[in-house]
RNA sequence: GGGCGGUUAGCUCAGCGGCUAGAGCAUUCGCUUCACACGCGAGGGGUCGGGGGUUCGAAUCCCUCACUGCCCA
């Protein structure tokens, strides 16, 4: 039974079937497909936001994982791609808020416990759409275990964590200065603050001095703190300044009176040097107040507003006093000058506007000792990162990283586990809902009003979505997973945090190799991003649709999943980032369509195979091998060895090369345009280019699967439809990955094949350099310097005949060159081609003259190199040798261009 | 200011001590050849950012300059 295929491949015609029905046979189960005796594979997934929705860092992200998950399962590796959903407080707490908002309601209307109650049914219904997403990506991940930062096993523990943390001192609860944002009204992690160079202005104040004897002079960048400043410090070696301290200075406006202090903050060489100070408002500052035991005067409120310190500027936003001030001042006579520049402003991440620095009651983690430790991984070689210079970076930050804020002032996350007694007022960290105080027993409790970071519960990840602090049979298989796979931008934020945190609750590390892959920008180099309009949305890219696109409507059919995902591949080399635009993808859509199509050709020819699935190596090799198919398994496996070498050395574009080269170029372009002539031949020629065939191409699809899996396995499955085989009744998803069968290599194979080729490309350049027809079957004369190699070609007849297309074929040591013939060189072999109509020498002349040049100052180089005698002394003696060899061959082939050009100039 | 990348064909990128520096796209020429025009065949195209050094030998290692991107402060 022969089974029609459409002539091109339509990827959304089958990758949702294809993707169902590996669903429901269970291939994405932890384990699915796992041989005995194989060690385990795991990866957990960097958990998108529940708010998230799909774009093509997610798609890059993700294809590198299921490639990598999808190539350990075929090795038969016991394999877990763990996915799910961190809960994003912050983020999804804003989305909430804003539907509130839209329905003329507020959080605070609506209360805490009303709110969280909303947040869950927002969840439940329209968050988590991205895992939906990923599907579409062809993602193998175990769904059956899909876990969310907020369910109850990771809840707990979440508090687990935190008291183990808290009952050794590595948690605290502390009153310090914190970026606090004015929009979230929350405080944040260092982290989460983005240092923005900005365009400012500094500004220079007069401040007399209490006693009327003088006056200094401080400049600030921002005027709107003076109300809270508390002390104005000058270097204690300015001359300048050595007199002042001690005496105070009456501030202006609010005539209150500050020391003059000396403290080394103050630079002499910076501005006027004298600096003002602001405990409350600076971390500079704070940490002068804390030296000198200054008091801390708030002027800025939580919203951004000033406070009641700052006299009739109270209730004014703090942008909007710094202006009006600046009125004031200047009128006052108080302002002396303002001087443009530029400076580093602390930016909220999330809602963009500027930090404003706060002291406030917080709880933070004690980095110093876990950092310590993490560092260790990494300097014994037990973490290793992929490329390796992120190993510095991560390094530099854990060395010098300041202790974490974890508390956050929302509400949707996970509530701070600790209770504050109303008699005794001590804290009781606990992991169940406290009932009692631990240190009075009374029962007037109130649980901490705060919830913590994200980050916080995503540090657990690797091993709360194992079932830790059970000893689950997950935990005991599964961890420490294999490889983690993120990008850079997430190195603080997360690895180290997991390194940290698994390294604390479990004394074993969370993953061996962390590989960072590049960022996804523009074609212009710019990040994508959805306010620039710059995105490309993997789904469009997939099922087809209209990309908006630097401004440009992209109509696009749709590439699928696998288009995508091995033009990703293809430009995933070394950790750089990827510049794209949406016509890349035609080089994946391309491949996949050459990988149909040679499904294809085969399904076409294979209709009278006796075989019901696909042929094994001993069926392989019980066949009648000749050249051209022994060549072709050669190749199989030096295709194999390459794909798998760069699988494991993450170099996942070499990986997509490798298999792209022998699919199109030794199988397609060679070897199935021979099977064509043995396919007609019939008979037993026929039989075994059916046979090798199925086997290569069989082969190949499980070398292409990691990358391309759908099209693979839909093709996989057709060809056994067609010998008569049962559908779907295995996978390629769960069958073994090629290794090499070093029975089917033979060195010699590939340079006897590469030379054929070269002269049958000789053959075809002459018949296109004359204008004749592709048709045209040609005379061809090869004439070789000795019997022996006359005898080694003439084995190769019917393959250059056929390949090259021609008439007749003499091959002879000194053969003469016919009268009217033109002639291409090949090494030591020089190719006639008789022609019978006008000969184009002008262009032979040319092409001729070019070589021999190429070729004299190839030889001149290594002439050079060994008339050299620090050259033969100095270099390995294989490499002099090799010299040697090519200099004697390149001799020869300059002998016959030479030789050629003079039959030219002489006909 | 500090750190880390990048600069190789028109474009996007490999190659990172020794073959005549490669690929894809684009381009030129020829082909609707019975798997594929999302294709086939044959070509053209590069003083490897500038300068200096190390070496028998440098796109590859070192120094320096220039431009460019990211991170940290």
């Amino acid at each position: 039974m022969t089974l029609e295929l459409p002539k091109s491949y339509d990827a959304t015609a089958i990758e949702s079937d294809v993707y169902q029905r590996w669903e429901d046979a269970g291939c994405f189960k932890a384990g699915a497909g796992k041989r005995a005796g194989m060690p385990p594979y795991a990866i957990a997934i960097p958990p998108p936001n529940v708010t998230g929705v799909l774009h093509m860092g997610h798609a890059l992200n993700n294809t590198l994982q299921d490639t990598l998950v999808r190539w350990r399962r075929m090795q038969g590796y016991d394999t877990l791609w763990q996915p799910g959903t961190d809960h994003a407080g912050i983020a999804t707490e804003a989305v909430v808020a804003k539907q509130l908002l839209d329905e003329g309601q507020t959080r605070e209307a609506l209360g805490r416990d009303g709110f969280i109650e909303r947040v869950w049914a927002w969840k439940e219904q329209s968050g988590g759409i991205i895992v939906n997403q990923l599907r579409k990506l062809g993602s193998s991940c175990d769904w059956s275990r899909a876990r969310f930062t907020m369910d109850e096993g990771l809840s707990q523990a979440v508090r687990i964590q935190f008291k183990n943390l808290y009952d050794q001192g590595l948690i605290y609860r502390g009153t310090r200065m914190v970026n606090w944002s004015p929009v979230l009204k929350t405080a944040l992690s260092d982290d989460e603050v983005d240092m923005k160079e900005v365009d400012g202005v500094m500004w220079k104040l007069r401040y007399p001095l209490s006693d009327g004897s003088g006056e200094i002079h401080v400049e600030t960048t921002r005027p709107e703190t003076f109300f809270g400043d508390t002390a104005v410090a000058v270097n204690p070696t300015d001359e300048r300044y050595r007199a002042m301290i001690g005496k105070t200075v009456r501030l202006p406006i609010v005539g209150r009176d500050i020391p003059i202090i000396a403290d080394e903050h103050a630079d002499p060489e910076k501005g006027t040097g004298a600096v003002k100070v602001t405990p409350a408002h600076d971390p500079n500052d704070y940490e002068i107040g804390l030296r000198h035991r200054l008091p801390l005067v708030r002027v800025i409120g939580f919203d951004g507003r000033m406070e009641a310190a700052a006299a009739h500027f109270a209730g004014q936003d703090r942008f909007a006093c710094r202006k009006a001030l600046l009125k004031e001042l200047a009128a006052s006579g108080v302002l002396l000058g303002e001087t443009k520049i530029t400076h580093a402003v602390g930016h909220s991440e999330r809602s963009k506007e500027p930090i404003e620095p706060m002291v406030t009651e917080q709880w933070f983690v004690r980095m110093a000792p876990l950092a310590e430790r993490a560092l260790a991984e990494t300097a014994a070689g037990r973490v290793t990162f992929h490329p390796d210079r992120w190993t510095k970076v991560y390094g530099h930050w854990l060395g010098n990283v300041r202790d974490w804020c974890i508390s956050r002032q929302i509400w949707w996350g996970h509530r701070i586990p600790a209770w504050y007694c109303a008699s005794c007022a001590k804290t009781t960290v606990s992991i169940a809902d406290a009932s009692a105080c631990a240190h009075c027993g009374s029962a007037d409790l109130r649980q901490d009003a705060d919830v913590l970071d994200t980050w916080f519960s995503s540090a657990l990840w690797p091993f709360s979505t194992l079932g830790w602090p059970e000893a689950t049979p997950e935990m005991q298989r599964y961890f420490p997973t294999s490889t983690l796979v993120t990008d850079r931008g997430i190195i603080f934020f997360w690895v180290a945090r997991m390194v940290m945190a698994s390294l604390f609750a479990l004394d074993k590390k969370p993953f061996s190799d962390v590989y960072i892959h590049g960022t996804v920008l523009d074609e212009r180099g710019t990040k994508m991003s959805k306010s620039l309009g710059n995105g490309i949305d993997p789904l469009v890219m997939i099922q087809g649709g209209t990309q908006r696109y630097l401004g440009k409507d992209y109509q696009c059919v749709g590439y699928g999943a696998d288009a995508l995902r091995f033009t990703l591949l293809d430009m995933t080399t070394e950790g750089q980032d990827l510049k794209l635009n949406p016509t890349k993808f035609e080089t994946g859509r391309n491949f996949a369509n050459k990988v149909w199509n040679a499904g294809r050709f085969l399904l076409m020819n294979l209709s009278e195979r006796p075989l019901a699935k696909p042929p094994t190596p001993a069926e392989v090799r019980a066949c009648a091998l000749g050249f051209e198919e022994r060549w072709l398994l050669d190749r199989l496996q030096t295709a194999i060895a390459d794909c798998t070498r760069a699988l494991e050395a993450f170099r996942f574009n070499d990986y997509s090369n490798a298999g792209y080269r022998f699919f199109r170029d030794d199988l397609c372009d060679w070897y199935v345009e021979w099977a064509k002539r043995q396919f007609k031949l019939g008979g037993e020629p026929a039989r075994t280019a059916g046979t090798v065939l199925w086997y290569a191409l069989d082969q190949a699809l499980r070398l292409l699967h990691p990358g391309m899996p759908f099209i693979t396995e839909y093709l996989w499955q057709q060809l056994q439809t067609t010998a008569g085989g049962q559908t779907w009744a295995a996978f390629l998803m769960t069958s073994p990955f090629p290794a090499v069968d070093a029975a089917f290599q033979d060195a010699a194979l590939a340079p006897e094949m590469d030379e054929l080729q070269r002269v049958i490309t000789a053959v075809r350049n002459i018949r296109n350099q004359q204008n004749l027809p592709d048709a045209t079957k040609l005379a061809v004369i090869l004439a070789a310097p000795d019997a022996q190699r006359v005898a080694h070609l003439s084995a190769h007849r019917d393959f250059l005949i056929d390949r090259g297309n021609l008439e007749g074929l003499t091959i002879a040591a000194s053969a003469a060159k016919p009268a009217t013939s033109v002639t291409e060189v090949v090494g030591d072999l020089k190719v006639h081609v008789a022609l019978s109509g006008v000969i184009d020498l002008e262009k032979f002349k040319a092409n001729i003259t070019r070589q021999i040049a190429a070729k004299e100052k190839s030889i001149a180089g290594k002439r050079g190199r060994l008339d050299n005698a620090e050259y033969v002394r100095g270099a390995p003696p294989d490499q002099v040798q090799a010299t040697r060899e090519l200099l004697a061959r390149e001799e020869v082939e300059l002998a016959n261009l030479r030789e050629t050009l003079n039959g030219l100039v002489n006909a």
